[in-house]
RNA sequence: GGAGGCGUCGCCUAGUCUGGUCUAUGGCGCCCGCCUGCUAAGCGGGUUUGGGGCUACAACCCCAUCGAGGGUUCAAAUCCCUCCGCCUCCGCCA
């Protein structure tokens, strides 16, 4: 939610933000017309209920006969108090519901426009050229089969489309590329979290994924809790209703979870393997940082996903989402796309959202300041997932069908390449 | 699953039975000041959070806030209902 005191104080830069996002720019005005009701409808209530208040003071020091005539005189402001409360509700839930559409104010920079009018903002390393080495790269699930690593077949049999097992080494890869991922995020001075994949529609709403992302998120009807898509959820909600201390630097968290995405309304998209799934692991690091640090910790965030990229030996890009494609909380992200061979595209492996005080002011985590409390801002991003392991299977696969392990990989899966069996 | 107990402004705590100067008590901690060669002790003051008014974003005034939400009442921390959380015991299952 953004603060509506910016909106009130500088409309225009809200109508400016929802226009390169492609959405409604007059619900701007709406939400200062139905502000200004509210404004209005408070003060009468307030002033009105103050009355009563001291009246009732005088009630309780009167006695007998005195105090029956005031009572009499009293009898309808109660009524009255009451219809002036619920019309201040009233107005005040209208102006949250409002606000609640407008996406988190987009961040200088950051292009307008939707889901391919990205801005590139590098290209690190070179795709391999198989042509050049003289053989025909295979896909990650050939791959993957032909290694004993992935077994799409079982999954189906046992869950449904969309979900796989990791066999023998493919198993041992992913739990690798946690491990590597956790120490580095160890290192970088990140506190580990083991955290709830099961959420109160509070929490999941707060951390912001009940608007757009609704019907991608797996909900439990009988207990009315719901699957995180990422441990992004409970590690925004750890703080929630809390006032924390940012005085000594950034709070900086990291979890690794098993993610649960519907994946709705993407049939037919990626069908083969496990690049779309139902189900998976990622390591996630999330930050709670003074607003004016906000940036710097994003940039910070890019830097260590780059780095896993980097050392994994992964071609990839980096590019700035365009203002469209941010969801709700983000005002800015930045994807890191490993190249994928067989696709002869780049693919996202990892993404970075500076969401700034949005998500915070949801979940009420505040600091305390010189000047009383405010909303910290909240970033998070993605250090691993299993997705990697599509990358990094074509990318490192060899002529005689086997893949080498990258370097920094070997400590943690004791075995330096895999090969047929 | 069953029975019971508890939830008060950072922490502890009084108040709830018997609704009304509760404008929520006291202690600890913390902050400011006095005193002091320095520290401690002592003394005085301050210390929930959110919102609104007025404004210099001060001071001040007002509203809400005693786990959450409803209700009763002229009036609710206090009475009633629902929900949530924690604790104890019993049962069941790991």
């Amino acid at each position: 939610m953004i603060d509506i005191r910016l909106l009130r104080e500088d409309p225009e830069r809200v109508r400016v933000s929802q226009r390169a996002r492609g959405e409604d720019v007059g619900v701007v005005d709406a939400v200062l017309d139905a502000d200004a009701r509210h404004r209005s409808s408070l003060s009468d209530y307030e002033t009105l209920r103050a009355a009563q208040k001291s009246f009732g003071k005088k009630v309780a020091a009167a006695q007998g006969e005195e105090k029956q005539a005031l009572l009499a005189e009293v009898k309808d402001t109660a009524a009255r108090v009451k219809e002036l409360e619920a019309a201040k509700d009233a107005a005040a839930e209208e102006r949250e519901s409002l606000l609640r559409t407008i996406g988190n104010v987009i961040i200088d920079g950051v292009p307008s426009g939707g889901e391919d009018d990205f801005a590139l903002i590098e290209t690190i390393g070179e795709p391999r050229d198989f042509a050049a080495e003289g053989f025909e790269p295979l896909d990650h699930l050939a791959l993957g089969e032909r290694l004993g690593a992935i077994d799409m077949a079982r999954g189906a049999k046992v869950s449904g489309s969309r979900f796989y097992y990791l066999t023998g080494p493919g198993a041992r890869l992913e739990t690798a590329l946690m491990n590597l991922a956790l120490d580095r995020a160890r290192d970088a001075g990140f506190v580990q979290l083991q955290v709830p994949t099961l959420v109160t529609p509070q929490t999941m709403a707060g951390a912001g994924f009940l608007d757009a992302h609704a019907d991608e998120v797996y909900r439990l009807e009988a207990d009315d809790l719901y699957l995180t898509g990422t441990s992004e959820v409970a590690l925004a909600g750890f703080h929630a209703d809390e006032i924390i201390d940012l005085t000594q630097g950034p709070r900086r968290y990291t979890a690794m979870s098993t993610c649960y995405r519907r994946e709705a309304g993407s049939y037919g998209k990626d069908t083969q393997g496990i690049i779309r799934v139902h189900q998976f692991q990622k390591v996630e690091m999330f930050i709670y940082a003074r607003p004016e640090d906000a940036e710097a910790e994003h940039e910070a965030l890019l830097k260590w996903e780059r780095g896993m990229l980097d050392d994994l030996g992964l071609a990839y890009r980096v590019i700035d989402v365009a203002a469209g494609d941010l969801g709700g909380p983000a005002a800015r992200k930045f994807d890191c796309e490993a190249w994928v061979p067989t696709q002869g595209r780049y693919r996202e492996l990892t993404s970075t959202s500076n969401c700034t005080t949005y998500q915070a002011r949801r979940l009420n985590t505040r600091e305390r300041g010189e000047s009383g409390t405010r909303t910290v801002a909240t970033l998070n991003g993605t250090l691993a997932t299993t997705r990697f392991l599509v990358a990094i299977l074509e990318t490192h696969q060899q002529a005689d069908g086997s893949v080498t392990v990258p370097e920094v990989l070997r400590p943690y899966t004791g075995f330096d390449a895999i090969t047929p069996a």
